[in-house]
DNA sequence: TCATAATGGTTATAAAATATAACTATAACT
DNA sequence: AGTTATAGTTATATTTTATAACCATTATGA
């Protein structure tokens, strides 16, 4: 549905031809539209996981940062606490992680992987790898890095705002 | 709310050390961090128009593209038709821009800008560069043209899958 | 110590963004 | 003329994201 113009589209019209330049001037839009896309190719690969974004960010958090709390994870993602309960809801229920009681503060869980969860971001992680590196190349070359520390230098200089 | 630890968190916690290597080492992730960051002050800038930054791509394209219609316009930014027409309708109540009728085909309308819109087109594109190069420098620098194409160059690749 | 404030997690809820099916009116095709 | 396709719309559902308010527990400080 991208592209591909049907004899019916061939009069005067603006299909394919849209101007686009103001817009394309901007780096703003351009990392929408590139996300997008990265984003819907990720999106397929996760599926295979029955995983979606978040909950695979999450899930890797915890298995990299045993005894987590979900305040921190929270901060960590950038996500409010409150949507990340559901989001932790779903890995316990499938039992790749559990919430642990902590005596130090009953208030509060200790987020650990299972060993089903590890194994989950292991699986998942070599096909997510696969598929950056198809998208961006090879995820150690000096471009694939360079444009990693880029956009990193651009969320500091945009969160610093 | 970004950092900061108060009194409180000097205890042994996660708090500003959780470990996100394994999600930083992902482009894509990274990608999201940025542009969520971006798109943050973005929306301050256009909340000053009272805009949010799809009306005003569809305000933009509208106005560099008189007489184009909401399918190639939806085709344009990649958003489904049924949810242009509430932008659309949105544009046009405020007299932004106008829906003309066709005498070539009664189904379609022309959209075009009205001198408002037009107005409000360029002085929000002044405040939008202007948070541009807050963050991205200048907007013909070498380095920043260089972004925009890596970001289409990878819009490009993840759309070929 | 006791009253107050703060924190971790949760619930409920709303708003916004995104996607799909189905409808109308018109137009194009054979 | 009859079928098919298109432009725009309506209705609807899902997902994402944000906010307020609550409970239980812990920290603070008069």
């Amino acid at each position: 549905m991208v592209t591909g113009k049907k004899k019916t589209e061939m009069r005067e019209d603006f299909s394919g031809k849209v101007s686009d330049e103001t817009l394309r001037k901007l780096v703003g839009y351009n990392m929408k539209r590139a996300f997008n896309e990265v984003q819907a190719d990720l999106v397929q690969v996760l599926q295979q996981f029955d995983l979606r974004m978040m909950t695979y960010s999450a899930l890797i958090l915890i298995v990299d940062n045993p005894g987590l709390r979900q305040s921190h994870l929270a901060e960590a993602l950038a996500v409010e606490r409150p949507n990340l309960v559901i989001i932790i809801d779903e890995l316990e229920r499938r039992g790749l992680i559990a919430r642990e009681r902590l005596i130090s503060d009953r208030r509060a869980y200790a987020l650990v992987a299972t060993l089903p969860g590890r194994q989950l971001y292991e699986n998942a992680l070599r096909a997510v790898k696969a598929h950056e590196t198809k998208i961006f190349g090879d995820l150690d070359d000096p471009e694939t890095l360079k444009l990693i520390e880029t956009l990193r230098q651009v969320e500091r200089r945009a969160r610093a705002r």
